[in-house]
DNA sequence: GTGAATGTTAACAG
DNA sequence: CCTGTTAACATTCA
């Protein structure tokens, strides 16, 4: 489910709770619970794929991890890892890490990379990937120090719609076509986050999860690389290594 | 039944 | 000590 635009898909449906009071909480999570109940959700924001509760008392830090939901007014067979109660309505939230934050969220979390945010930079995002000239872009798109938000899906399709090989050195890819990556990385973003929305999300990926590249017909790529680990699928021959 | 999937981090080995 | 690898977490779907 999580992505930086699922993650805002979740925050759209979580907003309405803000300015209502939580009367009731819980959850198997260990994160403490006690501090929250009685308290107004004072505002629901993101950072890539963090959900943040603000309280008084402190933020609520949700992450979805891999497998993780969140429903309202609607409950699974297993037990939620956290939820909070609004009077007569509920948020469940599924298999998800939660953590306390206390501290403002201004010193921990730097907006201009965050791909849905409003203050994302591609200026300061160009100056962060001269830190990672010899990574593969393949891995600094996962870097959620440097585009936060971003999953496979997202690397995996932009770097197709923009004709870059995975495997390409960072340092190697001209400012030009990094910029015009970034640029798509905003314009992807948004698809994914309309078609959240329209509820078609996932019909139709050019390469991931596919076997033929929609634009030469060869077969596609695929292959486990980088730190990550992560299943890359690409065009051996559309795609320029640089 | 098996394996893989939009992810991250703690623990371990070298 | 730093770096890279593995394990762990938990769910759903094909």
């Amino acid at each position: 489910m999580p992505e930086g635009p699922s993650l805002i898909y979740i925050s759209l449906k979580l907003k309405p709770f803000s300015g209502k009071k939580v009367t009731g909480c819980g959850g198997y999570t260990p994160m403490a619970t006690g501090w929250i109940k009685g308290e107004k959700l004072l505002e629901v924001c993101t950072w890539g794929k963090h959900l943040l509760l603000r309280f008084k008392k402190g933020t609520v830090r949700i992450h979805l991890m891999l497998f993780g939901s969140v429903l309202i007014n609607e409950k699974k067979k297993v037990n939620a890892s956290f939820f909070l109660q609004f009077g007569k309505d509920e948020v469940n939230f599924y298999v998800v890490k939660a953590i306390q934050l206390t501290q403002p969220l201004k010193d921990i979390y730097d907006w201009r990379t965050d791909i849905m945010s409003r203050k994302w930079s591609s200026k300061h995002i160009i100056r962060l990937a001269g830190e990672h000239i010899t990574e593969i872009i393949g891995d600094t798109l996962l870097d959620q120090q440097v585009f936060t938000g971003v999953g496979n899906i997202i690397r995996n399709e932009v770097l197709f719609r923009t004709a870059v090989h995975p495997l390409s050195r960072v340092g190697n890819i001209p400012v030009v076509k990094l910029l015009e990556l970034l640029k798509d990385i905003r314009v992807y973003a948004k698809l994914f986050l309309k078609e959240k929305k329209a509820g078609i999300f996932g019909d139709h990926f050019e390469v991931h999860e596919q076997k033929i590249c929609p634009r030469d017909g060869n077969e596609l790529t695929i292959k486990i690389i980088g730190k990550t680990k992560r299943k890359a699928y690409f065009c051996n021959s559309c795609q320029e290594k640089f």
